[in-house]
DNA sequence: CTGAAAGCGCTAACAT
DNA sequence: ATGTTAGCGCTTTCAG
């Protein structure tokens, strides 16, 4: 009973129990547990109990070069888009007794690189990758251990993946701004070197045509970076450059804040003037003045399912690539209301 | 040059060197090159980067009983304090070669507990805390690795801390109040079981007495979490209860984004019938209506500083326990303004 | 069903 | 300055 910490070895066991180390290892394994007397495990059970014995995993993991370790590439845990994530990644993998190396890469190719061999060398069993760019020879460089990205995929190579459905989300949001009754949207979108980016763009065209509406050209601008700055900039230039403007379907909650400025420096009022749409429900977007109508994106389930599949495929790599999508939702709160019919100059 | 990946060992690198595998894990050795010669060390290291060794963490792991691994406790990733905090902390750790093990306690007792075992499993080499609660007996779980706290101390063991200065903090909060023209000044104080709480709480009595301003009992509101429901509970109460309140302090931004909700259930304004002061300087607060004037904590120099107090302390383990306090600054924004003189009443 | 023996890749005395 | 030897704690053939 008393876990007198540290250095109790499969020896000491073996000793109390009276039987040879390797038995002790088998009948502490749970797949080789069968292979050894009921009895005996029993004996050996108790004589690890009584001494507090753990097993070594370091030991363990020379031996068998598994190391029950995770790597997890994000571009940076200070964006509040992936904490919820690495919570369900964490939280899931913790269950089934791994642990998670987090690698905040900033997007920089060098340092994913060389994190990505630093892992490599810590022997981690797999991969989780959420990280914007992810280069065929970075999952080559994984060196045959099994790759799951997050909201992102490849075309190139068949890798599992685990996502929003940004189409449908951004079709939501559409879908909602027609609704009200606005006609001309314009949309700011994200990246577009990042798969969410372009997904969110293309389900912006998609849902705009379904909905019978124009897209001109000159309603999507791209912004360089998911920050207020950008979407200052971006929003800023769709209000200057399309008249009777009415709503801004953003590609990300940030950006939809720095439309919020974009408004404001013109003189506009949300959502009087322009509603305004995100995407992600980050932390305190519903607090601000206007409220953000966005999209919410069920992070937490992202996580799990990405670990999920990561563990599916530690058990069986041959297992086919597959790509998931989860449904996001939308919130609708103050950002968004009907279009004014009088309206001024715009 | 080609970066043949995987299982090239030490006794490769001997081969192609012709050496012996001992005299290569000497030279290339930081602490051990010394004692082998320039040439030789030179003709191995080429021969290293020509077969593209590296070394494998977890066997020499297992042999020095060291694993440059460090575990990294914090409540849960998701509260937005943590990130930056986090992020020092594993910038820091990677320069050094260390591998932050993060995990989530969620203030849970037994969690802790069995997690501080899975660490110590792992043969982490030595602890960062940001939880809550420390428990003596966590410490000697840590079986005398060394252990360094964040925004806690432990007035029964002599620990290693890094926080911020919270006294400091809540006495900008109070004297820049106080110069406004406030005098009813009420406090919704964080959790008294948390060092944080307990230290701004006492700082608020402190700065409230020097500014030779009286606090009765009823000024101080104790919360049980620092959630935005807690901060609406016992704001409501400050209100509800002092008569001719006029500012609050609030030990957290979350609690101060409570206590908003409690000014306008009440049918009051901020600031223009109750200032708000909240601690942290979270994202988002500086965009709220309005926005929150809070105490900024210099969150990535905390973990920057705990990996470095650790780093220290893994190099040498007898260093003497020390506390390192990092001097917060105000951030003045619009929930602060002078108290209205005629108030009808309140 | 259990024991014996070998070895994962590395380091650290000890010897030369 | 380098080679020899032994072994970290565990798993896994292979025998019995």
């Amino acid at each position: 009973m008393a876990a007198v910490r540290s250095s109790v070895t499969i020896r000491d066991v073996a000793r109390v129990a009276e039987v040879h180390p390797s038995t002790v290892s088998r009948a502490l394994g749970v797949q080789t547990r069968a292979l050894v007397n009921e009895q005996t495990v029993q004996r050996i059970i108790r004589a690890a109990a009584e001494l507090g014995y753990r097993v070594n995993p370091i030991a363990r993991g020379l031996k068998t070069s598994r190391s029950c370790t995770v790597a997890v590439f994000i571009p940076d845990v200070t964006n509040p888009l992936f904490p919820p994530i690495l919570r369900g990644i964490e939280d899931r993998l913790d269950d089934a007794g791994y642990t998670a190396l987090i690698v905040n890469t900033d997007n920089d190719r060098d340092r994913e690189r060389s994190q990505l061999d630093a892992m490599c060398d810590r022997q981690v069993d797999g991969f989780i990758s959420a990280t914007a760019r992810v280069d065929r020879e970075l999952l080559v460089a994984a060196a045959g251990r099994p790759v799951v990205l997050v909201n992102r995929s490849l075309e190139a190579a068949p890798v599992s993946a685990v996502a929003v459905d940004d189409r449908r989300g951004v079709r939501l949001a559409v879908e909602h701004l027609v609704t009200l009754g606005h006609v001309r949207i314009g949309h700011v979108a994200g990246s577009s070197s990042a798969t969410t980016g372009q997904r969110r763009q293309l389900g912006f065209l998609e849902s705009m045509r379904a909905a019978g509406l124009s897209v001109p050209k000159s309603h999507v601008r791209p912004s360089k970076a998911p920050t207020e700055q950008e979407g200052a900039r971006a929003g800023g230039q769709l209000l200057d450059r399309v008249p009777g403007l009415t709503a801004i379907v953003a590609a990300t909650d940030l950006l939809a804040v720095g439309c919020y400025d974009a408004l404001e420096s013109r003189g506009l009022r949300c959502p009087a003037d322009v509603s305004v749409v995100g995407f992600n429900d980050i932390p305190l977007v519903d607090r601000l003045s206007p409220a953000l109508t966005t999209v919410r994106v069920p992070q937490r389930q992202i996580g799990i399912a990405a670990a999920d599949m990561l563990l599916e495929l530690l058990v069986d790599s041959s297992r086919p690539a597959r790509e998931v999508l989860l449904a996001p939702t939308l919130s609708v709160r103050e950002s968004t209301a009907a279009p004014c019919t009088d309206r001024a100059g715009r």
